[in-house]
Order: C-alpha cells, then structure tokens, then sequence
DNA sequence: TGGTAATAGTTGAAAATGTAACTAACAACC
DNA sequence: GGTTGTTAGTTACATTTTCAACTATTACCA
C-alpha cells in the first residue's frame, strides 16, 4: 500500500473538505441526535428559525442552500414535537410563515450552547490567524 | 426574516465546512455520477485504489474514514461494473487484495483530469494564501 | 374572462445510508 | 485440541434522502 500517483486526494478540495466537514460534525451530532433524536436537516431549520424569527420553508431553503423535499420533511417532524408552528400567508396563501414555538426555542437556546462549546473545541486545533482565514475561504467556497 | 440572534450560524465551523463541502462538490458529482453512474463512496474508494495500488477493504475505511458497510457496498459496485478485482490474501484468509482493472485505471484517468480541472475552478475563489492557510486547516480539523 | 405558466409546498417510490447482527477465518490461552 | 475472543467483511432491516410527479394557489396575458 505505497503511494505511486502523483495526484494528492489530500490537496483535492472537495474531498478535503467533505473529510474536515464529517469528522468535526460528528460529536454536534451526538448532541442534537441523543438529545432530541434530531436529524441534521432539523437542526438546520430549527437554528434557521431561530435566528431569523420569522421565514417560509422557501426562504429556508435558500439561507440554508437545502432541497425543498428536505426542508418540508424537517419542518414536518419539528412539527410533530412542536418545536414551530406555522401559519398561512393572508395575503398568499401557498406561503407558509413559519415560527418556533417557546418549546423550540428552549430547544434552540440548549443546543446552541452546546454549539458554541463544540466550536471552541474545535477552533483549540487551529490558530487565530487560521480560523479567520478558514471562515472567509470557505465563505468564497460557499458561493455557487 | 431579519436577524436577531447574536449567534452567527455563518462562523459555525461544522456548519460552514458542510455548506462548503457540499456546494464545492456539486460539479464534481456530475461529472462522475453523468459519466459513470458512480457515487462519493465509489470514485472515492477507485481513487484510493488507483493511487495506493493495492488495499484491503480495511485500509480503505482507515484511510478514507469511511465505514466497513460502505466501503464494502463501494466495492460491490465496483467490481460488478469490472472497475476492480479482489483476491483473497494467501496467509490470511479473512482479508482480501483490491486492485483496480485496466477499466478501472481508464476510468480513474478520466474522473482525474476533471478532478484537476474542477480543483482550478475553486481555486480561483482564493488566493494563494488562502489555500495553503484553508488545506492546512482542514487537515488539522480531519485529525479525530 | 379564460387559459396557460409559474410558484410553494407535499407525497410516493426508489435509492442510499446507518445500525446491528451475522459469518468466516484466525489468535490465544488453558 | 477445544473454548473463547478478535478481526475482516457481508447482510438484513430501519431510517433518510433523492427524484419525479403531484396539488393548490397565484401571475400573466391574449
């Protein structure tokens, strides 16, 4: 098992990047799954509506850059726990608002801490100057 | 949908390096999955197999971090599509030699040349200080 | 006005993934 | 040698995701 292509897979951005991306995913998502049994399309949605109070799964799905069946699917399931509510547009009616309700709030605020937390452990492996960098490059790479 | 929270999604890592990853691997993915049908678990299982020559289904999911069922469906495919071949080690019965075929080497050239190209094209995003800060980073946050 | 096109969101079936249990081969220890 | 434990890899089943088709509502325009 010795090297011999001279094409590195570890210079290889989507692959890079796809590697970094699940490895440091994966201790988030033992909180949000053992925690709430939530998928990562839901937290998705549910930090989304946190944030921004107020949004149609139309507009989660470009913030969020998500496929529509997938929003519709997540917004479903908080639903269910009653984590949003959601309530048609007057004036249009194939909009949908929706809102967390004070449970997903709590919900929102617990998870968050855990966020911030997991994110300072993260950042503990990079230097300053590198998570600055980081951000805006994968800001550039963000944009379709 | 105006902001409100204090907490920035856009500087939470795992959400900002799965954002990342996925849009940069986008065109990418056409161009194995258009041409050849494939999947990530397959080209990323043929490229470590054209660039190591020789691994077990076990070196694989060290390598690539992936998990035994799905390097093992990878392979499954794979082989049905006469990408690769397996021969069961000699000394130890449970492991076995995967090697790729011509067709597979052919089909690796080919899925190379894009992945180069498509690397270019990303590139362009950054400055050259930021990919050499941006890989290193990602190395780092890949250590589990 | 009526007819066609566009948009927001949902649903069903097929494909892919995750989890846990499984087989087969070897190792270690008494 | 036989029992127990470990390792490589597969399989079965449940859960998710994807893709395409669908409903319902609004927009456009002759």
């Amino acid at each position: 098992m010795t090297q011999k292509d001279d094409f590195d897979l570890r210079e290889f951005l989507p692959y890079l990047l796809n590697q970094a991306a699940e490895i440091s995913s994966q201790s988030f998502q033992r909180i949000y799954k053992g925690r709430y049994g939530m998928l990562r399309t839901e937290w998705r949605v549910l930090f989304h509506l946190a944030i921004y109070e107020r949004m149609t799964a139309k507009d989660i799905c470009e913030k969020a850059i998500m496929h529509k069946t997938k929003v519709s699917r997540a917004v479903q399931r908080l639903e269910q726990r009653r984590y949003l509510q959601r309530k048609p547009d007057e004036n249009d009616r194939r909009h949908e608002w929706l809102t967390l309700t004070s449970q997903g709030r709590a919900v929102y605020e617990d998870l968050r801490a855990h966020a911030r937390q997991h994110d300072q452990v993260l950042m503990q492996k990079l230097s300053i100057e590198e998570i600055t960098v980081l951000r805006r490059a994968l800001n550039a790479l963000s944009q379709p």
